[in-house]
Order: structure tokens, then C-alpha cells, then sequence
DNA sequence: TACCATACCGGACGTTCGTTAGGTTTTGGG
DNA sequence: CCCAAAACCTAACGAACGTCCGGTATGGTA
């Protein structure tokens, strides 16, 4: 196993438990859904707590049984999107064969970030367009767990470039919220019925692979271990 | 002259003149700027008239000898952000060599984006991530101009794919928007004190150069018409 | 000097916001 | 069947919202 998979440092999830969004419609989990959706449509402020509680059947007070507040629901949400997406791209990972390289491992995870980023459409919609403003958001826990996902591409791809797969011209400082916030506008776009998941990442890993010294592509992204 | 240049559907703007913002420090303008730079920074619903006002150094009321209503200021934002975007890519066409091909043409929108929205940044910002839902944008001039300038890009990668530029794997069809979100969400994240504007189009260039059919860059993206 | 358009203001309007206190219904285990 | 806990409700609070009315100050023109 290659140092980069055996030390977990290297992976954006410690346990690499997939945190499943419930499908139970309980009271709670609908609401969190119902704003999750509101908020991925029109935006944290303009979506009322009144007009949640309407979404999810329920009135304005009952969401205060279940939450101490709004910003409450919002931070719950961003959560559950950050776990679904640190998931999937450990999942993503732990897929790979033990030699697996440096662009493989980053192609890899753009897969699993954008399978995920889909596939839990309202909550991510949520995180990735997010115009809230928590100004302590350093010391909360989504500001940790967003941190913690930022360090985890920074040091993918800083083992990239120490490996000299960069092409020139790329400044390697730029990647990561270029990657990042191309991954995540795909949420603005993007539509399932209309193109599927897998000619989206394809089109995607393609783009990106102007970075890459090496003008090939490798014959599988994504080839499971044994 | 190439048909594509001398036919003027094939730019974003029917007359090329830039329309700048103005610098004077007016009243008027004044919370034009101010409200850029909050709606830029906290988002449409967050930022509150009185808000506007007291940034701008005037009352509440004073907005409404201006502006008929809080709305009409936000439009007027996103009409100079697309202005400005559509001139500045607009010039950049107008200066490429006779011959220029498609993959030239579309670099050179690429680096005019990303100039004319750097150089405009609250307006731009407020643009790119605006979350406000007005349903018959469709039928409003702002929307009239999203959509002339959409169909600029259309235009240019239909004519790419006709000339079989892209790269088997690349949907065309998801070029445009991801193209565009990924310029867009540059307002994000790049610092200009910490990389330079011309680092940063020579990455992302390089990056959409995976698109391309034909592994090498252009010698040069920007040759200036004798 | 008289005039008038422009810029600006104090103060208020009706509405909606997030939130809460206090009371009622639903539910599930003993 | 009973009863506590959980879920949900009505009604209201103060604050902030976008907007507007009636007025004052200003500066150029006739």
C-alpha cells in the first residue's frame, strides 16, 4: 500500500462510513430536506422559516422544535454535504489499484466529488453556493471540516507537482479552487435527464487534462482493486 | 476578413464602444458602486437598503430619488457587469489576425472574460453568483442580454466542433457552461495582490487546452492585428 | 430677485422576518 | 388503558424590511 493510502492523513474522511442522507420522511429529516431545497433554489435569506415549515407540512414553530434556529438548519445542511462528499471521494479512493498515481488518485477524486455533488443535489447545491456569512466559520465545525477537505486536495496535488506531472504554464497554486469551483458549478448546469453523470465527469477529467505533462490519458480512470 | 468576423452576429456586442464605469463620485453612481460592493460581498437579500445608504454616506429615501426600487439597482449592476463583459471580449476578437481559428477565437473570449470581470469586480460578482429569482427574466433587457451573449459562445464552439477541434470524450455541449461557470467562479477565489491576471489566463488556457484535438497551445493566445 | 429642477432628509406606512411562550394533540411502551 | 414524552399548534413579540410622503437645502437660470 503506497504511503499516500496507508497514512490517513491522506484520505478526507477518517472513517470512511458513508453518512447517508435518511430517506425516512421523519418530521426532522423533512424539514432539513425542504430547506436544503428552498435554500438551493432561492438562497438562505430568501427563503422563511414560515416557507420551510410550509414545504415540509408543518408550521413555523415546529421548526423551532426541532432546531435551535435557522442558521441552525442551514449548518446542518452544509454538514451532511461536506460528509457526503468526503465520503464518496474516499470511497473513490480506497478503489483504486495500490499503485495507482498521482493523476489517478486526483481523477479519481473529481469523480467521486462530482458523483457526489449530485447525488445529494439539494444539500451540496446548498454548500456550494453558499452567500452566508458565519465570520467565525474558522472555528466552527463546518469551517474545520471544510478545512480539513481543502488540506486533503492541497496535499494531493502538491504531491502531483513535487512528482513533475504539471505541465508548464500551470500554476499549481491556482489548481485547486479552480478544480474545486468547476466541480461544484456543475450543480448550476449540469442536468441528469438531459446528459448522464458518467459523459459529465469524462468531459470534465478530459478538460483538466491540459494540466498534465503527459498528453495521455491513462487507460482506466477508475479501475477497481482486487 | 474572415465571414465570422465580418458577420456581427458572431460578436457579443453590436457596437464594440466600452462601456466603462463611471468614476466620478456622483450621488448616483455612488450607491451603484456601494450596492455592487455589497451585493458582491453579502448577497442580494442580505445587503438591506438603508444598508446601501449609509455606505454610499446618504439616507434611504436618497436611494429612491435615484432608483425606483431596490430591484431596479440590481439590475442595472448585472446590465454593466454583461456591458463590460461583452466589450472587453468584444476588443479581444477585434484584435486577433485576420486568419485567427476557432480555438483562437474562443482563448481570446476566455482571456476578455476574465479581464473585463476582474477589472469590474463588484458588478461582475454580483453576477456571477446572483441568487435572486426574477421568473420573467427571459423577457427583461438584462435577460435579453444573458442571452445574446450565450449565444455568442454557442456560435464559437458550433463552429469549433464543426471543424472537429475537440477531442473524442469532450461533450460540446457542457463546454459552454462550463466554460463560463468556470471564469465566472474565478471572482471566488482569485486575489490579484497574490498572482497576476495574466498567470492566472495562462493557466486556466491551458487548462481547456485538454479539449482541443491537437495536443499543442497556439504560439502565441493574443497577436495583435497589424 | 424669483424661480425651479435636483438632491437630500426625517419620519412614518404596512409587511415580513426570526423567534418564543404556552397550550394541545399524537404516539408508543408498560 | 394510562401517561409521559415527543410532536405540533396558535398567537404574539420586537426588529428589520422595502417603500413613500411631505418637506428643506442648493445651485444654476431667467
Amino acid at each position: 500500500m503506497s504511503a499516500v493510502l496507508r497514512d490517513r492523513k491522506y484520505l478526507p474522511l477518517r472513517q470512511a462510513k458513508a453518512q447517508e442522507v435518511e430517506r425516512t420522511s421523519s418530521g426532522r429529516e423533512n424539514i432539513l430536506r425542504e430547506a436544503a431545497t428552498l435554500f438551493a433554489a432561492k438562497g438562505y435569506a430568501e427563503s422563511g422559516v414560515r416557507e420551510i415549515a410550509e414545504m415540509a407540512g408543518v408550521r413555523a414553530a415546529t421548526v423551532y422544535h426541532h432546531f435551535a434556529s435557522k442558521e441552525k438548519i442551514y449548518e446542518e445542511i452544509i454538514r451532511i454535504a461536506l460528509d457526503a462528499i468526503s465520503a464518496a471521494v474516499t470511497a473513490e479512493l480506497l478503489a483504486l489499484p495500490l499503485d495507482a498515481t498521482p493523476r489517478m488518485r486526483i481523477e479519481a477524486s473529481i469523480a467521486g466529488h462530482l458523483r457526489a455533488v449530485h447525488t445529494n443535489k439539494p444539500f451540496t447545491s446548498t454548500n456550494a453556493h453558499s452567500r452566508i456569512r458565519v465570520p467565525h466559520e474558522v472555528n466552527s465545525v463546518v469551517g474545520q471540516i471544510r478545512e480539513q477537505y481543502s488540506d486533503f486536495w492541497r496535499a494531493m496535488l502538491e504531491e502531483a507537482k513535487a512528482a513533475g506531472s504539471f505541465r508548464p504554464g500551470v500554476e499549481p497554486k491556482m489548481l485547486r479552487p479552480l478544480i474545486l469551483s468547476t466541480l461544484n458549478r456543475t450543480l448550476g448546469w449540469f442536468d441528469p435527464r438531459k446528459g448522464s453523470l458518467e459523459t459529465l465527469t469524462r468531459t470534465v477529467v478530459t478538460m483538466f487534462s491540459g494540466v498534465w505533462d503527459e498528453p495521455e490519458m491513462p487507460a482506466r480512470v477508475r479501475k477497481r482493486r482486487a
